[in-house]
RNA sequence: GGCGGCAUAGCCAAGUGGUAAGGCAGAGCUCUGCAAAAGCUCCAUUCCCCAGUUCGAAUCUGGGUGCCGCCUCCA
């Protein structure tokens, strides 16, 4: 079953298509003159799993973000605090590295940077000039929207309807209200290149249609950021680039919804915003990956102190099956004959989890669905556990469940958060002994001595469950 | 003024023509030395309002109402 995604361009869902094994994709990154903030781990951690399911479906990827270091805000910034404004972008870049590895998002193929690219996009200026679809005035370098006549098709915006002015002046160098800089006249003690218009810098939006052209070539398929991007900037990207090569730029244009707080969007400019830090170190990363991607990437997604407090009592069931089923289970040996009663049924359910695992992914990434999917699985689970089976065969289906809960939720997802004291040789089989001279305790009815050892374990944080099936124990996380 | 999106139980959230997934919270029960976990059962005749299309609509059309985003930097 193909995958089919919601394309902002032509307002439906359409068909993936792939000329190439690789899937280029280009995701608009961040303006890095202020911290991480949890808007931005939206589609950071949106994409990590779109990536993950792709190649999990058999596509390679190739992922391209962009560092914006050249910019206004970061020139202010620069201004306000007298650090360089390149230091100053690159301290906020790596803020930004260090918050998306905290949240376990994979890194991008490769993350270019404007300053670094200063020739590719004074070459694509040229060409835009040379076709007539730019023109400098006075040392700036303007678009000329009216040259590009399919202008506005991807926020289906009329040129003659948008309300260019109102909260800005109109440079009067400029031919239409809408045109917009590619490059701009340098100012006093502002970071500036030499070109063939005078020294100046880039403009804004230039630099995605040099950066993805050079990395991804003219056509690729996905582009990427939030829907707050849509105009102008991916409008102005798609007006450069194709322009410039004649060519379609991106197949598929997905841009996910806002995260809010208070009802708001959350904005480095407002100031109403929690970077990412501050919560990953309040809570697990599985776990604020979890809330993400409980909600469509579309959608607008609410936060709040309370939210992750309250998804994360689910969330937290459902770490505790999996990591239960990690203990439970031993490597399959032997012939698994054809199996029969429950652990048929609980077989088939495994293989109908995956596949309808698929089919909602399949279906413009729908990862709330797909939890759901998850949670219903994980009920089948539990309801088979509890009837206490420990045979061959029982070992083998929880086996392929925990496989599939690893490889979905764990690989693709990420919303696993293993017992890492586990991963110690020693720390099993001790606390195995322990656990055993528990029980033996408990059958003496020496109950204060294995109270006491439940609470002094409980203090490390290792909880001690006494279930129809034998003791258990986990890690509190 | 223009463009786009959203409105589903106490809360979160799927569902684009066939009769409401899933999670949290809540109630009862089972298991149990206690605690915890888990299991079982229950929890929206109904999807913001009004009108229409249809055998049939949360889903399509028209009109309201409310909220959010974009048209200025923004993920």
């Amino acid at each position: 079953m193909a995958i089919r995604v919601y394309n902002t361009l032509t307002r439906q869902k359409e068909e993936l298509k792939s000329d190439g094994e690789r899937i280029g994709i280009y995701v608009c990154g961040v303006t890095p003159y202020s911290e991480t903030h949890l808007g931005h781990a939206r589609p950071s951690v949106v994409w990590d799993v779109i990536k993950k399911y792709l190649r999990y479906r058999g596509y390679q990827t190739y992922h391209v973000q962009n560092f914006t270091d050249i910019d206004d805000k970061i020139i202010n910034r620069s201004q306000e605090t007298g650090i360089d404004a390149l230091e100053l972008a690159a301290h906020y870049a790596q803020d930004y590295l260090e918050s998306m590895d905290a949240l376990g998002v994979e890194r991008a193929d490769i993350y270019p940077k404007v300053s670094e690219h200063i020739p590719e996009i004074i070459a694509m200026i040229e060409t835009l000039v040379e076709r007539g679809h730019a023109y400098a005035v006075s040392g700036n370098v303007f678009y000329d929207v009216t040259s590009f006549p399919e202008y506005g098709k991807l926020s289906n915006q009329k040129l003659d309807q948008l309300q260019a002015g109102t909260r800005f002046e109109v440079d009067p160098d400029k031919k239409h209200p809408m045109d917009f800089a590619l490059w701009k006249k340098a100012k006093p003690d502002e970071p500036a290149w030499d070109s063939p218009w005078g020294r100046g810098r880039p403009g804004w939006h230039i630099e995605c249609s040099a950066m993805s052209n050079k990395y991804l070539g003219p056509e690729f398929e996905f582009h990427g950021g939030g829907c707050d991007l849509i105009f102008p900037h991916h409008e102005n990207e798609i007006a450069q680039s194709e322009a410039a090569t004649g060519r379609p730029l991106a197949k598929y244009w997905l841009h996910n919804g806002m995260l809010n707080l208070k009802h708001e969007k959350m904005s480095k400019s407002q100031g109403n915003f929690i970077t990412v830090k501050d919560v990953a170190a309040k809570y697990p990363k599985e776990l604020i990956r979890f809330y993400i991607l409980s909600s469509h990437y579309r959608s607008e997604l609410e936060y709040h102190d309370q939210k992750l407090e309250e998804v994360g009592r689910g969330w937290q069931r459902f770490n505790d099956c999996v990591n239960g089923l990690a203990k439970l289970i031993d490597e399959p040996q032997g012939e698994i004959g054809k199996l029969s009663g429950d652990e048929a049924v609980l077989l088939d359910a495994v293989r109908t989890a995956e596949a309808k695992f698929i089919e909602a992914m399949n279906d413009d990434f729908n990862t709330a669905m797909a939890i759901g999917v998850l949670f219903e699985l994980l009920h089948q689970v539990n309801s088979y556990i509890a009837k206490g089976n420990n045979s061959l065969e029982a070992n083998y289906v929880l086996h392929e469940a925990y496989q599939l809960f690893s490889k979905l939720a764990g690989d693709i997802l990420g919303i696993i958060r293993p017992d890492e004291v586990q991963i110690s040789g020693l720390t099993q089989p001790l606390m195995e002994l322990l656990l055993e001279l528990r029980t033996e305790l408990r059958s003496q009815k020496q109950y204060q001595l294995a109270d006491y050892i439940r609470d002094e374990l409980a203090k490390l944080n290792i909880v001690i469950e006494d279930t129809p099936n034998g003791p258990r124990w986990k890690i509190r996380s």
